[in-house]
RNA sequence: GGUCCUGUGGCCGAGUGGUUAGGCUCAGCUCUGCAAAAGCUGCUACUCCAGUUCGAACCUGGACGGGACCUCCA
């Protein structure tokens, strides 16, 4: 089997994965600020992380995947309001910060559950590394490299630079960044425009705060995941992930401090994934264009004809490739709903088929065809354009077209298991067994019942039938070798 | 303003120098008692202009359009 390639953010460049120490890999990707429900954009990052994660096991690695849970930290503009998110939206709903949390971390939980996303290894939480994240800024000011003011502490970006390398991971010179940057306002405690605060010192009200050596305080967010991402995965670690948006702000200063803290680069394979956009536009919080997933999962949203299961939305956002925006649209919804039904309807089809002695398929090639497409930077997109060719394949041999062998049918089976169900995570949506069972009975009398009146000619009856099923759902599928249905 | 990405058929969306992307929609055909399902075929796609090349959607330059980041955001 070929390499598998991965599109590096550092040197803008697929280059070939290589994990530090075979066959462990350590993956690190930015979690939800959990102080709101979250939106489909942010599911589409997790999704995507997912199938690497997906993919890493399924080629053999033994992946600790670390995704956080940033609960404290997160000020929401000028930090001169004092609170933080949590706090802010506690206040607001008359409960404690933690509750906040607890809410929004359990309600992502259930959403990634949904969408059939597996768990990450650990899932540590930013108000559990106090400690780790204030010795971290220790090591910082220790070499130089940050500063004290009024107990809060700032990262001094410029005085970095002059050693490192502070724009490396958006391949921009320090002078552009600040050119970009506002001017510093008189009453700013920092010294440098770009400079960034590892930890905000708390005001009399503030709720959620911690002692440090610089008084009561909180932590900046940046340094949760450097803290967090080093406790458990090591000074210098394989990949760390996070959607586009992090990449110039929160992953530079991630860098930039661990950097600081002890001189090696932090990680080798930095993985960006884009942005879902609604009418061309990024779905944001702020831009209060974002869907919630319930939302889309009951359809209760105006700009919504109906609802979509998880499963349906999640190949939905397999058939774009990661590093492409996704424009989100009802019309795009409903067109991935229905590949996704035909994709699983042939998984059904190819438990009952019937073996022939011969073959007129290369099952082997078109297996090889979905390993290329994933080791090609997880291109989801050609991956899936050959499993609709195993549809056909299968489709045409259910109608007696063409031949399988055994063995073909054998290695689709593998296919679908391994593609279809291990990495892209998909599966058939599940009903009650217990109901399907005795539906599958009924069934089969009713199709009994129908098949008779077709033998005698009673199309009236049949069509009678059919057409009732329809109008509850059921789907009648006239073959040569007698009728089948579908949900 | 700066940095960067992007512009593909009715819709979504891969491809990045010569060979079918794929899905959905629509039309026709095959199968079928009819329909559906399934299979086949078609709707002759690459924003525009100039250049490089035997050959460009793909490379280069320019124009126009869309978007992201530079401030909290997956």
């Amino acid at each position: 089997m070929q390499a598998l390639f991965l599109y590096n953010t550092l040197s803008r460049k697929k280059e070939e994965f290589k994990a530090i120490n075979p066959p462990f890999v350590g993956m690190y990707v930015c979690g939800p600020t959990v102080y709101s429900d979250v939106h489909l954009g942010n599911c589409r990052t997790f999704i995507s992380f997912d199938l690497l994660y997906r993919y890493l096991l399924h080629l053999g690695y033994k992946v600790r995947y670390v995704r956080n849970i940033t609960d404290a930290g997160h000020l929401e503009g000028d930090r001169d309001e004092g609170d933080d998110k949590f706090a802010k939206k506690a206040k607001l709903e008359q409960v404690e910060p933690m509750e906040i949390v607890q809410k929004y971390t359990l309600g992502f939980h259930d959403v990634m559950r949904e969408f059939n996303a597996l768990p990450p290894s650990i899932e540590p939480t930013a108000t559990g590394h106090i400690c780790e994240q204030i010795e971290m800024i220790k090591e910082i000011i220790n070499q130089g490299l940050a500063y004290e003011k009024n107990g809060t502490v700032y990262f001094d970006v410029e005085k970095y630079s002059k050693e490192f390398n502070y724009g490396q991971l958006t391949n921009r010179k320090l002078e552009e960044l600040l050119e970009g940057t506002r001017e510093l306002s008189g009453q700013d405690e920092k010294h440098g425009r770009l400079d960034f605060a590892l930890w905000i010192s708390a005001k009399p009200e503030t709720l959620m705060r911690w002692p440090s050596p610089w008084g009561w305080g909180f932590p900046g967010w940046h340094i949760e995941c450097s803290a967090m991402s080093r406790k458990y995965l090591g000074d210098t670690f394989d990949i760390h992930g996070g959607g586009m948006d992090l990449q110039a702000t929160h992953h530079a200063n991630e860098i930039a401090q661990s950097q600081a803290c002890y001189h090696k680069t932090p990680v080798n394979y930095w993985i960006h994934t884009n942005m879902l956009t609604v009418n061309g536009t990024r779905m944001s919080k702020s831009a209060g264009n974002g869907f919630l997933p319930e939302e889309l999962f009951t359809g209760n949203h105006p700009l919504l004809e109906k609802g979509y299961k998880p499963l349906a939305v999640r190949f939905f956002m397999l058939q774009t490739h990661y590093r492409s925006t996704l424009d989100f649209s009802n019309e795009a919804l409903q067109a991935s709903e229905k590949g996704f039904e035909r994709l699983m309807e042939s998984y059904k089809t190819l438990q009952t088929l019937q073996a022939s002695s011969s073959s007129s398929e290369n099952i082997a090639e078109l297996q090889k065809n979905c390993y290329q497409a994933m080791n090609d930077d997880l291109n989801t997109s050609v991956l899936i354009a050959h499993l609709f060719d195993t549809v056909r394949i299968i489709n045409s041999a259910n109608d007696k077209k063409t031949q399988l062998t055994s063995s073909d049918i054998t290695l689709l089976k593998k296919i679908y298991d391994d593609f279809i169900f291990d990495v892209l995570g998909l599966k058939p949506e599940k009903g009650n067994e217990k109901l399907d069972s005795v539906l599958e009975k009924v069934m089969r009398m009713v199709l009994e019942m129908r098949a008779n009146a077709k033998t005698t000619k009673n199309f009236q009856l049949s069509d009678e039938i059919r057409d009732k099923l329809l109008a509850a759902g059921i789907q009648i599928k006239d073959g040569k070798e007698g009728s089948a249905w579908k949900i």
